[in-house]
DNA sequence: ATGGCCTGCAACGCAGGA
């Protein structure tokens, strides 16, 4: 089973680029994030031409998520259970015996901003859907957009970083929350390359320099986690014309 | 040279991202 995560920053901008990394990469399972995009306007026929079914979570213009897949997705659930949000940002599915959630987690703007409220507010509201669904079904993992780097080895340059939105104490106890439910970073569990990142912004040559941020993971529950043959960031796409300012990440995983 | 961008929506700038 080979499952990825991948903020695209808008899919019908990013299509054609979807569409050449599906071809060459052939996930079971791709999690999209920031699709931008209300339902009827996603491109499922394009990908359904390249062999994946697509199920979206979409609005005008912004967030957006959605789980494109070679299998049939069952058991579909739309958002954090219980918790009401107008902002499409949760998509759950269970594809064979993987409950897979396409995650896109608040920015948080600045940590004085009502927007990082909302993203510990939401964390939290989050905290309890994960638990239900780690409750609820015995292989889980969570791939999205976390908008949290979990460690200083996460950011290129920490010092400059410290007390900013992705890197606060406080967004780093939530996501610390989350994982403590049972789930383990995947790309931690393999020796990776120092200086491995997830998102680079568009100005600056920031990608050039390799300034990034990782922040987009892939949590697995206990017993996928054991499981888990490798997961890597695939920095290429970043280096395309017109990219998404985040990488694909991805995982395998051995089936019996 | 420590700043340099990108998207959608609606409009000829804005909000939002990270």
């Amino acid at each position: 089973m080979k499952v990825a995560t991948w903020n695209v920053n808008s899919i019908n901008v990013r299509l054609e680029h979807v569409l050449a990394w599906l071809d060459r990469e052939q996930p079971d399972v791709l999690a999209l994030q920031e699709t931008k995009t209300r339902d009827d306007d996603f491109p499922a026929a394009a990908l359904h031409a390249h062999g994946y079914t697509s199920i979206m979570s979409g609005q005008a213009g912004y967030n957006g998520v959605a789980l494109v897949s070679r299998i049939a997705p069952s058991d579909v659930a739309h958002g954090i259970g219980g918790y009401v949000d107008e902002q499409k940002r949760v998509l759950g599915a269970t594809y064979g015996d993987f409950r897979i959630l396409s995650l896109y987690v608040p920015n948080g703007e600045r940590p004085d901003s009502d927007k990082y409220l909302y993203k510990l507010g939401w964390f939290a509201a989050l905290r309890n859907h994960l638990a239900s669904e780690l409750a609820r079904h015995p292989r889980v993992l969570i791939a999205g957009d976390f908008n949290v780097a979990p460690e200083d080895r996460d950011v290129y340059d920490p010092a400059a970083w410290e007390g900013h939105v992705l890197c606060t104490p406080a967004e780093r106890a939530a996501l610390a929350s989350i994982v403590e439910l049972g789930l383990r970073d995947t790309f931690r569990l393999f020796e990776q390359p120092p200086s491995t990142y997830s998102w680079w912004d568009y100005r600056a040559g920031f990608f050039r320099r390799n300034r990034g941020l990782r922040i987009d993971l892939m949590l697995a529950s206990g017993n996928l986690s054991q499981i888990c043959t490798s997961c890597r960031i695939d920095r290429e796409p970043r280096g395309w014309e017109r990219p998404s300012d985040h990488a694909p990440v991805v995982a395998e995983f051995t089936t019996a």
